[in-house]
DNA sequence: AAGCGAAACGGATCACTGTTCCGTACGGGA
DNA sequence: TCCCGTACGGAACAGTGATCCGTTTCGCTT
């Protein structure tokens, strides 16, 4: 239940989302805190009470992107040839979804207990659709490995936002690798 | 060329070498650089003229366990039922090795170029050994995606330096489907 | 043993970052 | 206009990697 909220706070909630998605872009997700507020032209004790974390700053800038990903699967699973093709298309859709936001690996990594601001919307938002797209693709063989999508989507998330800057380097192709895993059973280790 | 070293600088040397390892095991390899030289009984500027980088004190204080494990390679081709297996069982012993270094997230992450000590003792001493054994295991159409052994280090080393300290979360099995991923032909994203 | 010079030393300092503190300003209702 | 509670912001704090520079140590020569 939200209180009423005074006109300096939306103004300055407004110019810290602005500020941080230019920010951003040029300096990366993991730019001073300092960068954002100067550029957002407030404090940054003003920037900590709107959001207290980066991760919360992160998700208010990116999730009109992360809800259009949650939408992208359903219709995916509709449109693509195979329940397997819409897994492997999805997936790289949020590739790409992190691959653009350079200095991930900080806000990703943020938590060792992983209960981020980031990590919960996804889990909330992106957990149920893969699972339900891992689910159509399990019905019909095409993915054996018993695998969650809760971790996949974590691993996924690792290869990308630590993705070298290297051009012997292509993340595209190991997340490639680790999605064509699942269509068989896992092998044992000796 | 090394000129004759004081007796000093063998002795803060060996003090730092000991005292990164205790330190590493306790507040793991990112622990602050003056925790480890105050552990040697050295002042920071001693570490780090002997240690340039964190990088260079962690391939220092990991190197005999690094080269054990490159030297486990050709052991494990011959001895494994199947050069697959030999893959399998050898990234594996990767994972234990990273798995132990408690904080290795900055360390792995700590040069976006990729060319820290580790890095690089990494694609000397471990990348020809995952390539010969990659190379038996294609031969015998085991292996059939066209994967580099430098790439799967890489992968295998974000999904495991990263992995989060999360009951819900199983590091080897997201490792192990990678490279189970390794025995089909690669999807294609369309 | 003493002297010398170069190498090595170490703790203070610097710069940066995330975060908090607290005196001041602002918004909105009466 | 006044008042009160909320919101503000820039300095200060704490932590970290890294550097600076006056001091000490080592090893060689006499």
């Amino acid at each position: 239940m939200t209180s009423p909220r005074r006109r300096d706070v939306k103004r300055n909630e407004r110019a810290l989302l602005d500020a941080a998605a230019t920010v951003f872009v040029t300096s990366g997700v993991d730019a001073p805190v300092r960068e954002v507020a100067a550029a957002a032209g407030v404090g940054v004790a003003t920037l900590y009470r709107h959001f207290p974390t980066r991760s919360d700053l992160v998700v208010a800038v990116y999730r009109h992107q992360i809800d259009a990903l949650a939408e992208a699967g359903p219709a995916l699973l509709e449109s693509a040839p195979t329940p397997f093709a819409a897994v492997l298309s999805w997936v790289h859709q949020f590739v790409d979804f992190l691959g653009t936001k350079h200095g991930l690996g900080r806000v990703w990594e943020g938590d060792a207990a992983g209960f981020t601001a980031l990590h919960t919307l996804f889990v909330e938002r992106l957990e149920p659709v893969l699972t339900d797209m891992l689910r159509a693709a399990r019905e019909v063989g095409e993915v054996v490995a018993p695998v969650t999508a809760y971790r996949l989507i974590r691993a996924v998330g690792d290869l990308v936002a630590f993705a070298p800057h290297d051009p012997a380097y292509d993340v595209r192709q190991m997340v490639t690798l680790l999605v064509s895993g699942l269509q068989q059973p896992q092998p044992e280790i000796n």
